[in-house]
Parts: C-alpha cells; sequence; structure tokens
RNA sequence: CGGGAUGUGGCGCAGUUUGGUAGCGCGUUCGGUUCGGGACCGAAAGGUCGGCGGUUCAAGUCCGCCCAUCCCGACCA
C-alpha cells in the first residue's frame, strides 16, 4: 500500500513518502547521498533536454572537465576558497601511494576551468567562450535532504569568458531569464528573478542573480543561479587578453547552475495529498491508460484498444498502458496519481460502447470524456490545460501567501506562518544576520524592477530605498 | 560536531520491563474468484534479531564497546 504523510501535518514526512513512494528516488548505502531511480532520472532527462536545448540555442557548447581539481586551485580566490574549503571531499591517496598534493573532488568548477581558459585565451579573437558542462558536484553538508541538498548531486554548470564587463553581466542576466523561462513555462512554477544581497552571494562572485520559487509549504526555495564574476577568476588564475587596441586586459566571466534541486522543487511545488503533481512538459509518463474489465471476452477488447490508443497517441505523446492484471482499477488510479501522471484515461465497456474514453486530469481531478476519435487533438488540449492549470494554482498560491508590510508585527507573523513578504531593508549585512535570528528568514533576493520607494528599514527603521524579498528557505 | 531516536524476513512494526525453541501486518510466489476509486479466499517461501566482546546452563532480551541510519540545530544548490 501507498499511503503517505498527511501534507498539512507533516510536510517533511510527506515530502520523503512522495520521493520514495513515487519511486522517484531512494536512500544510497552511502550517508547523504541518494540514488536517483529510473523515474526519477527520465524526469531529470526531460529537463537536461530541455534546459540543454535552450543553452545551443543561446549560443552555448558542452565540454566536460575532471571530477577532481588540485587542492592549490581552490585557494587562489580567497572568497572561493573560504566558502567552499569547509564542505569539500579531498581525496589523499591514489594508487595505493600518498598523493604529492591533495585532489578535490570538485564542489563547482570555476577553477579548474579558469585554469584552463588561461591556455584557450590570448586574444579578443578567442573571446567569448561560451561553455557548460553536465556534471555531478560533491558538497560535503550536514544535513542532507533528498534531492534539495545530497553530498553529490547533479547539475549544470555554465561558464563564459567575454571581453568586456557589460557582455559577461548580460549573460549572466540572459542566462538567469533562460531559467525564469524553464521554471515558468516547463516546470510551471513561478518564479521570483532577482539579485542576491552581499551576504548571500557566491563566493567568489560580484554579483549573484537567482529565481525563487515557493514551495508547498510556503517556504522559498532558490531555484536557479547566475553569477557575474566580473574578473575575479581571471585575476586569480591570470587570465589577460589583448585587446583590439594591442592592451592587455583581464577577462571577464560569468557562470551559472541548476541542479537535480529542481526535482525537488517539482514535487514540493505542485505535490497534493494524493502525491506528485508533473508538468506535462516534464513529466516521464504523461498519459497512462488504464483498462477496465469484468470477464475475458471484455478484457479482451478493452486491451485491444487500450493499444490501439497507444499506438495512436504515441507519436506525439508519452503514454502508458497499465495492463497489470492483478490490480484493480482503483488501486491504479491511486497509484498513478501519487506519481503525478497528468492525464489519466480509463477505458471500460461503456466506454466502448460509447465509442469514448474517460479522462481524469491530475491537477483539478476533473473527469470527462472524449471520443476515441477524437484523441489525437483532445489529449495534447488536455494536457496543454493541465500544464497551465499547474502554473496558475501555484502562482495564485504565492499571491495569497505574499504580503507587503511596514509594521515589524506583522512582518514577524506573516514570516512565522510561512510565506513570501517585501519590506524595506537598510541595506546591511548585520541587519540581515538579526532579522534571521529573529525570524529564521533571509533575503531571498533584490527584486528586479522593483519601485524606488523612501521608507524605513523593517528592523532599523534606518532609510531603505525600496523593498526586498523575506523568507524562510530551504 | 551538539541534541534526540532507531537498528528484528523485502517494507512497516511487536517482542526487551520480568532471559527459556522469533511473531504480526503488508508485500512476494502458486491456485482460484474478482475488477468503473486502494479486492478476497486457500496454500507456500522467506529472519545466524546492526557488529564485536562479556555475564549465564541458556541472550533479540542483561552489561560494555563499536558501527550505521533517520530527525532537530550550525553550513548549504
Amino acid at each position: 500500500m501507498q499511503f503517505i504523510a498527511n501534507r498539512d501535518e507533516d510536510y517533511a514526512q510527506w515530502y520523503v513518502d512522495v520521493v520514495l513512494k513515487s519511486k522517484l528516488a531512494d536512500y544510497a548505502p552511502v550517508g547523504g547521498c541518494m540514488v536517483i531511480r529510473p523515474y526519477g532520472y527520465a524526469l531529470w532527462e526531460n529537463m537536461v533536454a530541455a534546459l540543454d536545448g535552450m543553452f545551443k540555442e543561446t549560443g552555448h557548447e558542452n565540454m566536460y572537465f575532471p571530477l577532481m581539481i588540485p587542492e592549490s586551485f581552490l585557494k587562489k580566490e580567497a572568497e572561493h576558497v573560504e566558502g567552499f574549503a569547509p564542505e569539500c571531499a579531498v581525496v589523499t591517496h591514489g594508487g595505493g601511494k600518498k598523493l604529492e598534493e591533495p585532489l578535490v573532488i570538485r564542489p563547482t568548477s570555476e577553477t579548474v576551468i579558469w585554469s584552463m581558459y588561461k591556455k584557450w585565451i590570448h586574444s579578443y579573437r578567442d573571446l567569448p567562450i561560451l561553455g557548460n558542462q553536465w556534471a555531478n558536484v560533491v558538497r560535503w553538508e550536514m544535513r542532507t535532504r533528498l534531492f534539495l541538498r545530497t553530498t553529490e548531486f547533479l547539475w549544470q554548470e555554465g561558464h563564459t569568458a567575454h571581453a568586456t564587463e557589460r557582455e559577461a553581466d548580460e549573460e549572466a542576466l540572459r542566462m538567469l531569464e533562460v531559467y525564469r523561462r524553464f521554471a515558468e513555462d516547463y516546470m510551471a512554477l513561478p518564479v521570483v528573478c532577482g539579485e542576491k544581497t552581499e551576504r548571500e552571494r557566491f563566493a567568489g562572485a560580484v554579483r549573484t542573480y537567482c529565481i525563487e520559487a515557493m514551495m508547498g509549504d510556503r517556504r522559498a526555495l532558490q531555484a536557479g543561479t547566475s553569477h557575474f564574476l566580473g574578473q575575479n577568476f581571471a585575476k586569480a588564475f591570470d587570465v589577460t587578453f589583448q585587446n583590439e587596441s594591442g592592451e592587455h586586459e583581464y577577462v571577464w566571466g560569468s557562470s551559472w547552475g541548476v541542479s537535480t534541486r529542481l526535482v525537488g522543487a517539482l514535487v514540493m511545488g505542485h505535490g497534493d495529498e494524493k502525491g506528485l503533481a508533473l508538468p506535462p512538459r516534464l513529466a516521464p509518463i504523461q498519459v497512462v491508460v488504464v483498462p477496465i474489465y469484468r470477464k475475458d471476452e471484455e478484457k479482451a477488447r478493452v486491451l485491444e484498444v487500450a493499444h490501439q490508443i497507444h499506438a495512436r497517441l504515441a507519436k506525439n505523446v508519452r503514454v502508458h498502458v497499465d495492463d497489470r492484471d492483478q490490480l484493480k482499477p482503483g488501486f491504479k488510479f491511486n497509484e498513478w496519481e501519487l506519481c503525478g501522471v497528468p492525464l489519466r484515461l480509463e477505458l471500460g465497456p461503456r466506454d466502448l460502447e460509447n465509442g469514448q474514453v474517460t479522462f481524469a486530469r491530475r491537477d483539478t481531478g476533473d473527469k470527462g470524456t472524449v471520443p476515441l476519435d477524437a484523441l489525437e487533438s483532445e489529449v495534447p488540449t488536455l494536457l496543454d490545460m493541465v500544464q497551465t492549470g499547474l502554473f496558475d494554482r501555484a502562482l495564485e498560491f504565492r499571491e495569497n501567501n505574499t504580503c507587503t508590510t511596514d509594521s515589524w508585527t506583522e512582518f514577524r507573523e506573516q514570516l512565522e506562518a510561512g510565506g513570501f513578504v517585501y519590506a524595506h531593508w537598510n541595506g546591511s549585512g548585520e541587519t540581515e544576520a538579526r532579522i534571521q535570528e529573529e525570524t529564521k528568514a533571509t533575503i531571498r533576493c533584490i527584486p528586479f524592477g522593483r519601485q524606488p520607494e523612501a521608507g524605513k528599514c523593517i528592523l532599523t527603521g534606518e532609510p531603505s530605498e525600496g523593498r526586498v524579498l523575506f523568507a524562510r528557505a530551504y
């Protein structure tokens, strides 16, 4: 039986139940690590395919750098080493011997990549380099959580090099926009785009941009980041180029990444009391056909049509016929709902008589019928409706749980209840830290396109130029 | 690393207080009846009780040490 914890009473347990029982992932023998199971990996593959296409459309090429990085590389950028050293796994032995220099398992690849960019970049004609790699990285976190934070995870990391500051910053912003489009158009999750405060900035970046999504428990999840690196890594690795005037300049950089954490974002962004609810554009199975029959004679007829439906839809839709004989339809309904399949088609004797199938939408639970001969056109339409329905539901949920306030009391109460709060802030990291101590909330971002608005800092009452987004986060 | 908890067939648990031949539910396999919202009957398979050591005629149970995992904090995509 696949019963899961009540989502409102124990959100954390609900999340674990959904991930395990929908067979997205399982705990691995190594602490803090997880195994991504076929269903979860298929979901990730669909994400990879969509993102990879978008990267290529924006002119990027894939490449691959080594898993192990000389320890000294990490130390070349001061902030970078400070940020990452504590969470690095270090290889000290190889081939039965102690290594001359320890090797760090990459927590991110800026250092090794910039060490190579030094070799490849000499002239402005060598720029830009628009590279991306799909890889695994290791960060030795103390506390882990399936998909959201595991010791090893899969991601992509884009690393670009440019001749001008403006170009590098534009690149960072362009890729954040790619992430926004992916989150909203594919994952059906509305996101807030903005810039991180200095305190939340990537170690080694000049500016960090991010997209922030609201999860089902009203907490925030950073779904993607894009960094304008300035010349920090170019200086650390001495990467210069000769410009058109023959002068030597340091190269400007950007880096950006999203990870398998996005799978967790889907679970928590759309899941409900029945389990997962996957957006059709990413769902490994978009349509499941459940045959219903009593007698052998009915079974033969129903299965024949079910497989015909499969053959007709399979050209354009990821469809699966659940012809397992030993399970009752009701069990299958619940199981596929737990697994988040966007659209279910029920096919029984009654449907055959009427030349139709019964459908059920995962997002709303609405049922209806579609004439058999209209399936090719109607199923994609229904899938589009589910895609839109999920986005609208998530957006409405976020708006209903977002407030703007100038009252400290209301600020605290809203953060305590969960949700997003737009409030004034005096711009100091110290204030930010104090607010976190008091409320457990952090500044998720300084939103793009915010209205300039004179106000008083929610904590100190000091002057503020505009509101920032506060929330408790994963 | 600090705090808490748990390790017993595949999964979830009871049994430990008071030592005496290891049990339940689910799942699995076989046979049959079922099938429009989580079916039922019958039969069967499956466990050196996390590890090591100790006490004892006898240890899942008592004692010691170790290991692992999960949850809560600090860190973080």
